[in-house]
DNA sequence: CGGGACTCCTGCCAGC
DNA sequence: TGCTGGCAGGAGTCCC
């Protein structure tokens, strides 16, 4: 699924099939995603404005008129497709059909439809089922369990490596795990974290706490530069993720190591091979002669 | 409490 | 061609 700058790249593209606009109808095609959607959930969405698109972490905030917000992970595989005048009634003929001209809505793993009053069709699929969705009051925003414990957006101004160090300080686990653990930064994920302990020359191995604080200078400003450069490269493409209107990211591209295993290390002047290895059950990626 | 293993679900791909 | 096992961008829960 997609990391953080997968996620803005959904953000924005939703944005403007969704900011101050109406949804006309909802309609949901199950009662679960990964946990139980809220009761009444298409109901209460129906009729309602979203007013403006927040991300944080890896998570999309509907806020909505009414003092509510739409909550949105995409787990592994949750996607987004926009389908312009694909609504039923859209079209004159058309009304009052649930399928849309395009059948879009209608696959096995279309989840969540949201038909805008202005005709698109905006149509949530997830075949893993591992995103999920939430519909909570404004007010409890901060307190809610999946937002609560977040670390810092690292792209924001309370990111620092100073910060980094700190959130680093006393903790056993390999640095890997530690920057996976969305308490210490928030967004990143297995890609990101695999690219910014390569170009900060950190060993995926190494101890979070035997970090000091030149390797956290190095690493934040790793973790920084990745994410910009993916967020405008559109985010990264594998499998089964895609961009609201179907475009492919193309920051897989740019991966130094990330499954590049067998490959020649990128670093100037280094000659090492790209290793995979697995920690904690996921693939990690990593030049064993450059990074330390 | 910190940290690691396991789990949820489905699809795809390599290998036999 | 068809089956099987392994793997996939996440993260919550359980257990030591």
């Amino acid at each position: 699924m997609p990391e953080l700058p997968e996620v803005e790249t959904v953000r924005r593209g939703l944005a403007p099939a969704l900011e101050g606009r109406r949804i006309a109808r909802a309609i949901q095609r199950r009662p679960n995603l990964r946990y139980m959607l809220p009761e009444r959930f298409a109901e209460r969405l129906t009729g309602r404005r979203v007013e403006w698109l927040e991300r944080r972490a890896k998570y999309i905030l509907a806020h909505l008129e009414g003092e509510e917000v739409l909550l949105v992970h995409l787990g592994m595989s949750g996607r987004f497709g926009i389908h312009p005048g694909g609504a039923p009634g859209a079209t004159p003929g058309k009304f009052h059909r649930d399928v849309a001209a395009d059948g879009a809505g209608t696959g096995t793993h279309d989840h969540i439809i949201f038909d805008m009053e202005d005709g698109t069709r905006i149509v949530y699929s997830d075949h893993r089922r591992f995103g999920f969705m939430d519909l909570i009051p404004e007010a409890s925003l901060n307190a809610n369990s999946h937002l609560a414990a977040l670390g810092p957006e690292p792209l924001g101004n309370e990111f620092s490596a100073a910060v980094l160090l700190e959130r680093l300080k006393g903790r056993r686990a390999p640095i890997k795990a530690a920057l996976l653990d969305q308490r210490t930064v928030a967004g990143l994920g297995n890609i990101y974290v695999c690219e910014a302990l390569f170009r900060s020359g950190i060993s995926p191995n190494r101890q979070a706490l035997s970090i000091g604080p030149q390797r956290s200078e190095r690493l934040a400003r790793a973790i920084r530069d990745v994410l910009t450069e993916a967020i405008e490269a559109g985010g990264s493409t594998l499998r089964d993720y895609a961009q609201t209107d179907g475009e492919l990211g193309y920051f897989q591209h740019s991966f130094a190591v990330y499954d590049q295993e067998g490959g020649a290390c990128s670093k100037a002047g280094c000659s090492g091979t790209v290793k995979r290895t697995v920690q904690s059950g996921r693939s990690t990626f990593y030049c064993p002669s450059c990074q330390r």
